[in-house]
DNA sequence: CTAATGCATTAGTTAATGCTAATGTATTGG
DNA sequence: CCAATACATTAGCATTAACTAATGCATTAG
């Protein structure tokens, strides 16, 4: 049984282009402030935070306050109903198993 | 190079609930047409025709007109975007990769 | 031929959502 | 200390988006 609840978060969280842009970036640094985040965004610094806001109950990354700023991390875990999601329905993207498959043996030889 | 707009697509896409059951019902059955889709569906056919066209778009389903009913069936290259993005990730999701081997060996050993 | 069926489309309503601007609260630098 | 910095939160606004009801168009049944 698929944990549609989740899916459904961690889906809604990362359809927002500007949203998924951040966790990427959060993604690409090992960890990152709401400033650095918000420099070249697009977007005010209220706006990350609300991103954060969303990520973070989502899932999807996780916080940690060091005096009076805070650093943003991704949390691994929260991309797992995605992930299970695409395993449900891997009979349909056979093709790109190849792909996958080099991917994996890249990562972990 | 990560596509950006056709991933755009395929998650605001797949982000409604509604469109989302009504693609993974469409994914279980070979092929379907409108009127069994709408049924049990909750919403009205029109709004099933809505989402139908929604994912025509994105390119997660295709058509096939036969009299005066049209079958729907799942086109899997429509969620290459979406591997294509996990698989960029991928390193942060390194724990789920286990289930993800096991899936491989079982779908194509 | 005529009525019924299957589907698409449109207009209009309602709810959700992303944004800004402003404000509040800690924390640190000078 | 006190001003500046870092972040969160709120209210308000504009836009998007999902839905229904209604209508139109084609196709088949009787």
């Amino acid at each position: 049984m698929i944990e549609t609840a989740a899916i459904n978060a961690v889906m809604r969280t990362l359809a927002d282009p500007t949203r998924r842009a951040v966790f990427e970036r959060i993604v690409s640094s090992d960890e990152i402030t709401v400033v650095e985040l918000t420099r070249g965004s697009g977007v005010t610094q209220g706006a990350i935070s609300q991103h954060l806001k969303s990520l973070k109950l989502a899932g999807l990354v996780a916080e940690r306050p060091e005096g009076r700023r805070v650093f943003y991390r991704a949390e691994p875990e929260g991309l797992a109903p995605l992930v299970d999601w695409m395993g449900h329905y891997a009979v349909f993207w056979r093709e790109r198993f190849a792909n996958l498959r080099s991917l994996l043996k890249e990562i972990d030889p």
